[in-house]
DNA sequence: TTTCCAAGTAGAACAAGTTCTGATATGGGT
DNA sequence: ACCCATATCAGAACTTGTTCTACTTGGAAA
């Protein structure tokens, strides 16, 4: 029997992880060299096991193991394996990011140029499904004790979408509200693709007709 | 150590459950009253207790309690605590459907019509918002062996969009993919908002503006 | 150098989803 | 009324995420 009092300690538990847990050292950045290539070795091995089996053999015992690290250390880095996974993705962005930082694109049309970077990614994303699932699900799973690990996801992403759409400055405070959905739609037609939801087409389709989104004027916010 | 046999063992289990799994008398609608009965029951104690706590108090152990079914039983009608919420998630839509059925809105565009029923839909879970993040969490992190109850979901709530909508017959096969976007934005501003990730006024402001792409040209397809 | 504390380690313990076992009950066909 | 397949039951067992405990270590401050 659950009783109130559990879900209140629960509650209580989240909201001190919700901002910075002082014991972590992953809430400012790693003060010593060794703490930077831990995080590093126990990000890499999250990802090499989300690769190769997807969400559920991402163990956290086996994290531990695979980057030589103590299973309580683990959690001190991330507090939950939504956060790692979280965490996981926003490096991957990152990546893509840097990757498309120098190469604009061709079109001269926002809207082609956002479909055609999101059309990218998602080839990417088919090249390694496990991880993309991994990846989709825990972001999609979080609650609000990862609130400012997603966020930092949304707000790299849609760097990322602004970046490529290449907005004139002044239309885009307007816009937010449009990226956001984009966003969205993006998210939900990967992972509706990868738990077999939706055919390839249709997850191309939907991306293709959320970006008419930029063709129609700016709302007034 | 999880060997890819293990996973193999996974998949191959995920698989048999894909379809319908004959052991289930869920699959077929129910032989007999009782077990019609019995369902009625695990369905409303799993939500009164995603209502009263959220996705984390929707303990299996104590919806098998409430409901007066053995743990064996309760898997027996629901494979796992994702197809139940699911389950629950389509229960909700049939009601609400009922619900709208008999009132036509007043607004003669269509997409002002959807803005309308979303908005109201939108009302509903913040009366319950602990339900609803049980719900909708369920529905994204579902994987593939949910995929036949998810699509029932999907399937429930286009007719409730097309309704809602009314488009003329001649012009939906060309607005799928309208339509799964509008619904991919529903759930993810509803889950950014309970996830404390977006205010209420941005998921609603979110919801108008995929409501206007009723308002450019449906694509080629 | 010595001291001290946060960070790390090994491993047990706990929690909740899921599966398994062996016994019992139920309902449809003979 | 009897038989059998199947449904249900109570409860143990197993899995994996998470927490806790007791001990050791690294490195900065006195």
């Amino acid at each position: 029997m659950t009783t109130p009092q559990d879900r209140q300690d629960r509650q209580d538990r989240q909201d001190r992880q919700d901002g910075h847990d002082p014991r972590r050292p992953g809430g400012s950045p790693a003060r010593t060299e060794r703490q930077r290539a831990r995080r590093r070795r126990i990000l890499d091995a999250a990802t090499r096991l989300a690769s190769a089996g997807g969400f559920d053999a991402v163990q956290m015992r086996e994290v531990a193991e695979t980057s030589g690290v103590a299973l309580g250390t683990l959690y001190r880095y991330f507090p939950s394996k939504i956060h790692l996974l979280v965490a996981v993705l926003h490096d991957q962005l990152e990546q893509l990011r840097a990757n498309l930082r120098d190469r604009p694109l061709p079109e001269p049309d926002p809207a082609a140029r956002l479909a055609h970077t999101l059309r990218r990614a998602f080839r990417a994303h088919q090249r390694d499904p496990r991880l993309a699932e991994a990846m989709m699900r825990a972001l999609l799973f979080a609650d609000r004790s990862a609130r400012e690990e997603v966020r930092g996801v949304f707000r790299l992403t849609t760097a990322i979408l602004l970046d490529a759409s290449n907005l004139a400055g002044e239309e885009i405070p307007g816009r937010l509200s449009t990226v956001r959905v984009i966003q969205h739609t993006w998210h939900a037609a990967l992972v509706s693709w990868l738990s077999g939801q939706i055919t390839l087409e249709q997850a191309q389709a939907d991306i293709e007709t959320v970006c008419r989104l930029l063709t129609v004027p700016a709302p007034p916010d």
